[in-house]
DNA sequence: TCGTCGTGGTTCAACTTTCAACCTTGACGG
DNA sequence: CCGTCAAGGTTGAAAGTTGAACCACGACGA
């Protein structure tokens, strides 16, 4: 390796071990999840989970900023895709009477089928991928450690 | 949620909050890292594993087929991601001359000093987002998890 | 020797994301 | 009032990835 002696920063074996098989690991997990979803569903996924997200608000609307958050995507990225799933009639858009500046995004009744047509398959690959392949202690631990990388309590829903 | 009862291959509450912790940790992760790279090298992350990828074979060369093997790209995005180091002169392409369908690729004298100044950044940002959060135990805990994922031996490099 | 086939790579068009610039709306102080 | 400012969204161009079609080289049988 590189400089491997100097910089006390470096990984250790079994931490270079455990970065290479999350490399690998979550390649094949993309690769497998968005080609179901495009092939099942013509969707890509970050498109899939703005639909989720709407889906699951009360009255299956929320503002753009909202979404971003709860999607996980930039504000600029999530009007892009709004912009699509609206031209499929799977999503509306409207100003917000009160506070003009406020966009509300409200998931239709087509787009509501579409999702709950996607999400079997959709939840059938995450299953088969992973929680298949691990043992129940290790489905607390994956919870545990990817809470940690994420900074937020394990308890979160 | 849609259809909760009716199939038996849905997820379990413990399964639904360590996937949304994978998504929430993931996102955060590549984020950083993609921002650190970006910042520090302008070099997006799958180009840096194509640097690496190269930088640790012998004579620091490999064919297109098992390059892409090695840095997890497809074929064509590996094409066009080598057009672009070619052009910055970091990567040589060359055709081998036994095989006349091959192209070997080589790691440049420059692109080798781009990788060495890229990666004490790029590692460090690996340690602060995941192994400086994580007890040792945690690590191989990963580890497993993402062998069991990827369906290899995690005892494997 | 020649046609066929398969492997190794590349190219093209479509799509998604990102970054920066921009527009609009409401708030606030003078 | 009016000018400034920040928040909420959008837009356009550039960059990267994908999948399909495509080209080039070499192997192999007739």
């Amino acid at each position: 390796m590189i400089g491997m002696t100097e910089d006390p920063r470096w990984l250790t074996d079994d931490e270079q071990r455990a970065w290479r098989a999350y490399l690998r690991a979550n390649r094949m997990l993309w690769a497998a999840l968005d080609q179901q979803l495009q092939r099942d569903s013509r969707l890509p996924h970050a498109y899939y989970l703005i639909l989720v997200a709407l889906s699951e608000r009360p009255g299956r609307r929320a503002t753009m900023s909202e979404l971003a958050t709860l999607a996980g995507t930039s504000p600029s990225a999530l009007s892009h895709a709004v912009g699509k799933l609206e031209a499929q009639g799977w999503v509306s858009r409207c100003r917000d009477t009160l506070n003009g500046r406020i966009v509300l995004a409200t998931l239709t009744d087509e787009g509501f089928a579409e999702l709950v047509a996607a999400a079997p398959g959709h939840v059938g690959e995450v299953r088969r991928m992973i929680f298949d392949r691990l043992a129940p202690d290790q489905v607390a631990q994956l919870a545990e450690i990817c809470s940690a990388i994420a900074g937020e309590d394990p308890a979160w829903p």
